[in-house]
RNA sequence: GGGCGGUUAGCUCAGUUGGUCAGAGCGCCUCGUUUACACCGAGGAAGUCACUGGUUCGAGUCCAGUACCGCCCA
């Protein structure tokens, strides 16, 4: 059985998480097979393969994001009873890592090569061994209820096993092909990187025209007085020129079209071509083709058979075919080749021009298009299956107008270059011989000869290079669960339920997982694809380190706690939208945690005496519920309807502010308010009181369970304190998901006029200026149906308007005979009240009744004025035969309301 | 150039199939030490739902266009 600890007047988030988080650890509930675990084996499993945050960096706010919508979900499937699987993972991030790792290392004076392919990766693993504790930490602290005994990492030896096997598969099938093509790449880096690691940013930049001698046909010489001037941005490329290219269409070249040109400094010679690709409006009309470093000329330069001549080297200087700027950085050889075609008289102009550069996404280097002989995944086939999976249903995106996006990239894909010049990752189990034969197995030990021509291992060579990070992280929702090899997770949690990201990474997981999850495992890795947007400054920029903007997650939950944090996360965030955060919007959270810390502070301590301190919880004797009970376990009803279906539609921000009103406008203001009168009164029967004991009890029993998934350390410390059902386990988190009972509306309905009646009083007292304190004599008027409620629960009504006596009267000329004198009169709705006024002071006399008088016509002005719209809407004929029945009828009820209250106003003032 | 999202109270945002939906939190104003909570309670002010047309008996809610902001892709 729990303890029952004294709570503290305040939540005091931080001496409370550390200890629950172990506690969770030790009862072993996270994982589907725990010992803790009470999940039904007949249940769907859930499961949600957390993808894995890169391990060199710091947890930022997205990922606490992430983290807590997947706790979110975890927990709600783990309490409705499905074997829930969460399971965690960490990425090797190949080129952010060794990014972090060559700057630290050349702090020490050292590079990559200067340590060697071995020594390097030492280095890699003792860094990573430092990162990992930290990453894994922040997860905790937020309260991540992953399943850590399944914790897997990219580069561990079964992530390995799978990329080869993976590759391998591919390549058999014909999907995995080596070529030399054109690939970006990033001279900082020294690898090649994807196209969407290439991040198009507009600069300014020079259009240099530059003259290109014409031959003369007979003598195929440089025809001294002909010349075609072409633009270009990058002077430094004329080194590799194979052609010039004119439109077609375009009068001004037509006679030029065929003939040669002799390129500056290397003196080749090229021809003029058409193509339709020109774009006669830019620069000259003419452009100068370099097919081995452009993407459109390279292009260009297939269809019309062109030399591909690579001028650069791997670090973007110039290499051996750069005639005299041979070593030359590819900037300094451009500034001198624009001075010497300058004094050759072959620069015709200069002018400024903007335009897209590509750069690096980690390195921000100017990305060159070179031609590299690499290993490419066919995404055609691949392509169209994940399309398909996603127009068939069988994988859903949320929200569902990314489906156009998902649509429109995976129709425009390219072959996926996975080969990457790099050394932490895994390595490309290709091996070549002599021979250029080329061997792929998924055997650790590599082959055993050439596949081709039986050649021993020994004179075969590995492939250098390494996989795109991405490739592993494609596997991911397999590999994980040991596939290749037909395992029992694999069997029972693949397909996962849910993929959970930001949208931003959409293409680079999302795709990729459900092309190889659907060719290597056969299915869809995932039913759902939920995106949720990104966490933005309160000024709408993205968060980053280089701009000082970043909210570190640690900090917040150090200030607030871990709940309030996810709580403000949660309640920010909407599918596929961003948000901006502030951190004063921790205090929502905050604030809530302590108010429900201090409700059931409250119940805890108001239990009857008569009751038991370790009696177990039970259910109210519903013979003995008073209107505010019934009212509490209506509400708490209708909270736990909409909280499940918000879960259930992905709707996490509605689920949030269902509870926030629920327990706070709802429990707190009313319910709690009007319980105390009846815990406090020794003349209501002890059985009623406590049942209105075990309401509370109850209803925060629900309530805590609801807001769990949401805020798991302060409910799992509040429901410690609670008494427990039979059959409840020790732990909230693996206590039942409600099951939302019955509700009682008509009975909701009359305690809305009830409360009504309530504020109304004290809205007319506090515009009366009348002092808090004194007790007032109400009198009140309601229609005979709703007088059993108000008088079973006059008690509370009294307490809480400050009325005594509180007297309800039958009949209107009753009323009016009470409330002669000096006196306040209020209309709520169908009940009308006088409240009398005592006066102290003679002098108030006059002022007094004219504020009422105001306040009254005012409320009338109001009343007419609806009234008048409702009945302009009723005397309108097309609304009478066009509109719905019951909205016909709602306006007619609304009417007669109104109608009503206007009488009953308008008799106020006049009498 | 193509596509997507946003524009609702001072701020941050809800408003799911068009019919009391004009809302919440924070902030602001006025009160308040009634033993759960001042991380609180009571009351209050505050918006031509970006703009212009259209559809409809009825439009933040649907359609078309405009403006501004942001994002993605080329």
């Amino acid at each position: 059985m729990t303890e029952r600890t004294e709570l503290a007047k305040a939540y005091q988030p931080l001496s409370v998480e550390g200890p629950i988080y172990e506690r969770w650890l030790a009862a072993d509930v996270f994982a589907p097979d725990g010992a803790g675990s009470r999940a039904d084996e007949t249940l769907e499993p859930f499961v949600i393969i957390q993808p894995p945050p890169n391990i060199t960096g710091a947890l930022h706010l997205g990922h606490a994001l992430t983290s807590t919508i997947e706790d979110l979900m975890v927990r709600h499937a783990r309490m409705a009873g499905r074997p829930t699987l969460w399971l965690p993972g960490l990425d090797h991030a190949s080129i952010a890592a060794q990014y972090v790792l060559d700057g630290i290392l050349a702090k020490e004076g050292e590079t990559r090569e200067s340590l060697g392919r071995d020594r390097y990766l030492e280095r890699m693993w003792q860094f990573i061994d430092t990162t990992r504790e930290v990453m894994l930490g922040q997860q905790r602290r937020i309260g991540a209820s992953l399943d850590w005994s399944r914790l897997r990492f990219t580069m561990d030896e079964a992530s390995s096993r799978a990329v080869r096997e993976a590759f391998t598969r591919l390549y058999r099938d014909g999907l995995a092909y080596r070529t030399e093509a054109l690939v970006n790449w990033c001279p900082g880096c020294r690898t090649s990187v994807s196209d969407l690691e290439v991040i198009p940013t507009e600069e300014t930049g020079t259009l240099w025209t530059v003259r290109y001698q014409l031959l003369d046909v007979a003598t195929a010489e440089p025809s001294p007085d002909e010349w075609i001037s072409v633009a270009t941005t990058r002077p430094e490329t004329i080194l590799g020129d194979t052609a010039v290219a004119v439109h077609p269409d375009d009068e001004r070249y037509r006679s030029v079209v065929g003939r040669m040109v002799r390129i500056p400094f290397v003196d080749r010679d090229v021809p003029i071509i058409a193509d339709d690709v020109v774009d006669p409006a830019f620069g000259t009309g003419a452009v100068k083709i370099t097919p081995a470093h452009d993407r459109a000329d390279h292009e260009t330069g297939i269809r019309h058979g062109l030399p591909m001549i690579t001028v650069l080297a791997d670090d973007a200087t110039i290499n051996e075919h750069g005639d005299g700027y041979v070593g030359l950085d590819r900037y300094q050889a451009r500034a001198r080749i624009v001075a010497d075609l300058e004094a050759r008289g072959d620069l015709e102009a200069t002018m400024p021009h903007t335009m897209l550069i590509g750069r690096c996404q980690r390195s921000n280097d100017v990305i060159e298009p070179r031609l590299k002989t690499q290993w490419f995944v066919r995404t055609g086939p691949l392509a169209a299956m994940a399309l398909e999976a996603t127009r068939s249903g069988r994988t859903g995106i949320i929200p569902a107008r990314f489906q156009k996006v998902w649509e429109h990239w995976m129709t425009s894909i390219h072959d996926w270059n996975v080969s990457r010049q790099l050394w932490w990752g895994h390595r490309i189990p290709a091996w070549y011989c002599p021979d250029g034969h080329v061997t792929v197995t998924a055997a650790e030990a590599g082959p055993d000869a050439c596949e081709t021509c039986g050649r021993p291992a020994r004179v075969l060579t590995q492939d250098p290079d390494i996989f795109d990070t991405w490739f592993s992280s494609g596997l991911w929702p397999f590999s994980t669960l040991g596939w290749p090899d037909d395992t029992e997770d694999l069997r029972a949690y693949y397909p996962g339920t849910v993929m959970e990201t930001g949208y931003d990474i959409i293409f680079f997981w999302v795709a990729r997982m459900m092309m190889l999850g659907l060719h290597l495992a056969e299915t869809v890795p995932f039913r759902t694809v939920y995106l949720h947007g990104l966490v933005k400054d309160p000024y709408g920029k993205r968060m980053s380190k280089t701009k000082g903007n970043v909210v570190d997650p640690l900090e917040a939950i150090s200030e607030s706690g871990a709940d309030a944090l996810r709580f403000a996360l949660v309640h920010g965030t909407s599918p596929g939208n961003d948000q901006k955060f502030r951190t004063e919007r921790l205090e929502d959270g905050r604030n809530f945690a302590n108010k429900l810390w201090n409700a059931t502070r409250y119940v805890v301590g108001a239990r009857p005496a008569t009751i038991d301190a370790n009696a177990p919880r039970r259910a109210p004797d519903p013979a003995v519920l008073g209107p505010a009970e019934r009212w509490i376990r209506s509400r708490v009803a209708g909270v736990t309807e909409t909280v499940s279906r918000a879960i259930e539609d992905f709707q996490f921000a509605e689920m949030t502010r269902a509870l926030y009103e629920g327990i706070w406008s709802e429990f707190c203001d009313w319910g709690l308010e009007l319980a105390k009168v009846r815990l406090a009164d020794d003349a209501v029967p002890v059985a009623e009181r406590e049942a209105t004991w075990w309401t509370l009890v109850e209803a925060l029993d629900t309530y805590l369970r609801l807001l769990h998934p949401v805020m798991p350390f302060v409910t799992e410390a509040l429901w410690a304190t609670l008494p427990h059902a039979p059959g409840d386990p020790d732990l909230l988190i693996v206590a039942d998901w409600p099951r939302a009972a019955e509700r009682d509306e008509a009975l909701e309905a009359d305690l809305a006029a009830v409360l009504d009646l309530i504020r109304a009083v004290r809205n007319a007292r506090a515009e009366a200026r009348i002092e808090p304190g004194p007790w007032l004599p109400v009198h009140a008027l309601m229609p005979p149906e709703l007088e059993p409620t108000f008088e079973a629960i006059v008690a509370g009504v009294a307490r809480l308007a400050r009325a005594r006596p509180l007297t309800v009267h039958r009949g209107r000329a009753s009323l009016m005979a009470a409330s002669a004198g000096d006196g306040l009169a209020v209309v709520a709705g169908a009940i009308e009240a006088f409240i009398e006024r005592s006066v102290d002071d003679p002098a108030d006399l006059g002022a007094v009744p004219t504020a009422d008088r105001e306040r009254l016509a005012r409320e009338l002005a109001e009343a007419e004025g609806r009234l008048a719209t409702a009945r302009g809407r009723l005397g309108n004929h097309d609304f009478l035969t066009r509109a719905p029945p019951h909205v016909v009828d709602g306006a007619r009820a609304s009417e007669a309301e109104l109608a009503e209250i206007v009488l009953r106003l308008q008799a106020r003032l006049e009498g």
